[in-house]
DNA sequence: CTACCTCGTGCAATCGATTGTATTTGTTTA
DNA sequence: TAAACAAATACAATCGATTGCACGAGGTAG
């Protein structure tokens, strides 16, 4: 009744013969006989026969299992990447463990730990907002199992990782509104934590400065991204005496978040105060008035980059001794609606 | 320079004492020396040592992970039920390996047998459109390999199951446009393949019944769910001489592609037409004119029931020898906007 | 007829951790 | 002082699959 999946051992014991038999039939062994190899076959197709890959890591040192770690599954900007990772792992026959850190340094670890203790070949990584040192990961490293960051990646040296550019959108961004005649450009930040690299800001300062523009700090605001933080910042823009004709929002959250609240404020969009923001969702496509512009990020092609990188570096990790460190840097697109 | 993660081995031969000391040492086996303990547990801090899962099975015959398998990561809707199995699974430190269907049965299946090789300790299921057999699944269950579907559900009698009914809600969908004024009602179907229950549909037939409206089939059309099936199904509706006032879609993406179809068509949303549809994801709640009403499916919610009964059903595995089918059907709820 | 080779199989060690059963060491008691 | 006992630790089998090596049967050549 309580049936156990089958094992070599069963299919040995059926046909009379030695498990290393059967095993090296199952591999086409050439120095198995022809009829052996077929009666081992078809019993084990009989059988259902699947092999223990916990058994075969003992020999071969791998799971084929990768694992993600990302701050969480439930923003679209992430279930494309993770989508990504997935039909890349599959294609070479790897399977993911997921695991989201919720944003907390703590949930990261403790993921770490447990795919650790599954034994993944490999991780992909994208640091939670928390996350400020990186010993958690470089432990990884020191016993041989390769990390990639993606998207969110810690600004340090030696590390591998795929992410999207996005400075010249960022200015291309700029070029777009001046061109539409605007001359006081608002920006809604997000968290120091998330833009260490900030290029957003940097592209943002070189797009005025490219157009004679002057900077003026009052309308670079800030945002958690939470919707209310949002509406605090949209708040601060829409009360400055010079107010600013368009903003440009951290992501389409933020953006709409802000819409949302400019409507609230009897704002007209795209008249009194028109919106650009990052990340180019899919759902912004369904908006009647999206933001005019969206900087697409690419998350599942950075996902498919990562996860193509990764598997090279399992797969070599065995003949090479000292991998060198790459860096994809991806070219983001200023969408326009 | 390559290090390997440590091993109860390495302790020992460090220690020079035995492994099973040093085994039963991290468990505080009471036999074991205070000192040797200390010793032992100081030296595993050290080294990171973690240990190896896939020795564990051999012995404890759990790999402490579950397998999902579900049509695809990118829509808001399982990313929402992914992100309540993955919380619930973690509190009970188990972790999930993901596989996408792509809504093919060849790659479901392929699926299966990859989780099945990694030896999962149960599966959650939300089967793909083209799953007509179970057999593949059934499988699992002979060997003692529990699995709980989850919201795509299929007909069958012997399974464990995680749903939100729709019947109810889609009485009450008809009652809110009856109670607005609305006479015709029209409806767009999805695939014949996930509308398995069809309480949509039933629920569509006893409202109308309910408030005393015949039913006219002309109405009722279909999509396959995309963008342009949906157009041509609202283009059918709209040609009608007697044109529906409202309209009820399979989904919210349904609804968002039918309602941008029919703003081409110079139709006033909420004037000419109305819009009521299912699943009421949060992306809605930014869009300036809604459907006028979804009906709320708990994804995240049956995520963790469905983990929740999963993770009964493998502890309880060992003990009891039968243990009754389950099912959990969750109530829908008309969210109106 | 024997020495040697080839082909097909079996034996046994291995991977990391657990656990029942020795075995050692140290202490107490008659 | 020896016997008896308790405490602490070691040994060894086990789980499933792989793989180097050994071994036996049969064939061929000298």
């Amino acid at each position: 009744m309580e049936k156990k999946l089958p094992t070599i051992k069963e299919i040995a014991n059926r046909l009379n013969i030695s498990i290393s038999t059967v095993s090296r039939a199952l591999h086409d062994h050439p120095s198995i006989g022809l009829r052996t190899k077929m009666q081992v076959k078809k019993l084990a197709e009989e059988l259902n026969y699947v092999p223990n890959q916990t058994a075969i890591f003992f020999k071969q040192r791998k799971t084929f299992t990768i694992g993600i770690v990302l701050p969480n599954l439930r923003e679209e900007y992430f279930s494309l990447a993770i989508s990504g990772i997935e039909e890349t792992a599959f294609e070479s026959n790897y399977i993911a463990l997921i695991g989201q850190s919720l944003d907390e340094l703590e949930r990261e670890k403790k993921i770490i730990e447990i795919m650790k203790k599954h034994r993944v070949d490999g991780l992909l990584v994208s640091i939670s907002k928390e996350t400020n040192s990186l010993s958690h990961f470089e432990e990884l490293q020191q016993f041989n199992i390769p990390v990639v960051y993606f998207d969110r990646v810690p600004d340090a040296p030696d590390i591998h990782s795929v992410w999207c550019s996005l400075y010249h959108s960022s200015v291309s961004a700029i070029d777009f509104l001046v061109k539409k005649g605007h001359k006081r450009i608002g920006y809604i930040q997000g968290p120091s934590t998330l833009t260490i690299k900030n290029e957003r800001l940097q592209g943002y300062y070189a797009g005025l400065k490219k157009n004679k523009l002057t900077a003026d700090e009052s309308l670079i605001v800030n945002s958690d991204l939470s919707a209310a933080s949002t509406q605090a910042a949209l708040e601060k823009l829409i009360a400055l005496k010079n107010k600013p004709t368009a903003v440009i929002a951290f992501n389409d959250y933020v953006a709409l978040d802000a819409m949302q609240h400019a409507r609230n404020k009897k704002l007209k969009i795209n008249k009194d105060i028109c919106f650009v923001s990052y990340a180019n969702l899919p759902i912004t496509h369904y908006l009647e008035t999206p933001p005019l512009a969206s900087v697409e990020q690419f998350p599942y092609e950075q996902g498919v980059r990562a996860t193509e990188l990764l598997l090279k570096l399992i797969e070599t990790k065995l003949e090479q001794e000292t991998i060198p460190y790459e860096n994809v840097v991806l070219k983001s697109e200023l969408i326009i609606h």
